[in-house]
DNA sequence: ATATATGCGATAATAATTGTCGTATATAAT
DNA sequence: ATTATATACGACAATTATTATCGCATATAT
């Protein structure tokens, strides 16, 4: 329990590897190949950051993917929700109509934990990754 | 992702519900009837904070189980580990032979990231569930 | 034109989580 | 002694989430 998804682990690497090549277009292909990533599942999540702007994408020969100056301010926690969603250790942080809401005893606390992570997210940014 | 399971969700409100009736043996039916969790998943998981001795366990009529002193001292931390193994948002946090160390750029920073996920569980205990 | 690269939807394969069933053991009460 | 209640434990089934693949479309540099 508790963990990212390959997801979220292939694009982190994925960013450090355009921060470390920030003056040349990186093709998909050159990422996964490097770090044994497979290519589609790669190409998809980099679509996902190009749409939200996090990188800028570049069509045709010799176009691949660039890193964009906003990366050092993206929150980890904004990038994790592009990509997942929001950020929650339960459903119910988040979703209003759960069936347990009135028999629930822990939801207080559990937010409040919730809190405490989304928090450690969102004060670290995806420069942070980079070091 | 990052989500805790129903396991540990169901074994959160069984501990608060202990708490709140410490002078009662309190059977696995009660919990699961109150708060509708179903039953055997209810009791293994109870077994296991049995044998941790983070509860105590009476058999028989009458029977049931009963939190124990130490529970203000047990983190969360050390309550998720005993029921879900180690707390890690990422597998390489714990296990050596990932494949993909050589090339890896992300282990440092994700391992700092981790370190401040355990610290946070770290310092809550299973009292602090209970306000 | 052609080769290379991103963009996008559908679907398959795999793994993890969640839930069920059957049986054994202990014990209080009758 | 017998019965009813409760925990203890292992095997298995069902469900859901994650991970990976496939096919086709679009853009663009040469
Ligand atoms: S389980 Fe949803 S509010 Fe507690
Ligand atoms: S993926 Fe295992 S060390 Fe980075």
């Amino acid at each position: 329990m508790l963990k990212i998804t390959k997801k979220v682990e292939y694009a982190l690497i994925a960013i450090r590897h355009l921060q470390e090549n920030q003056d040349n277009l990186v093709p998909v292909s050159d990422i996964s190949a490097s770090y044994g990533i497979p290519k589609e599942i790669l190409a998809k999540t980099l679509q996902k950051l190009a749409s939200s702007n996090i990188i800028e994408s570049y069509k045709g020969p010799a176009g691949g993917y660039k890193i964009t100056k906003k990366v050092a301010k993206i929150t980890l926690n904004d990038f994790f929700e592009i990509l997942e969603g929001p950020t929650a250790i339960m459903d119910c942080y988040f979703q209003d109509g759960c069936d347990h809401l009135n028999s629930c005893n822990i939801r207080t606390p559990i937010n409040k934990i919730n809190d405490s992570i989304r928090n450690l997210f969102n004060n670290l940014t995806l420069a942070d990754i980079s070091q």
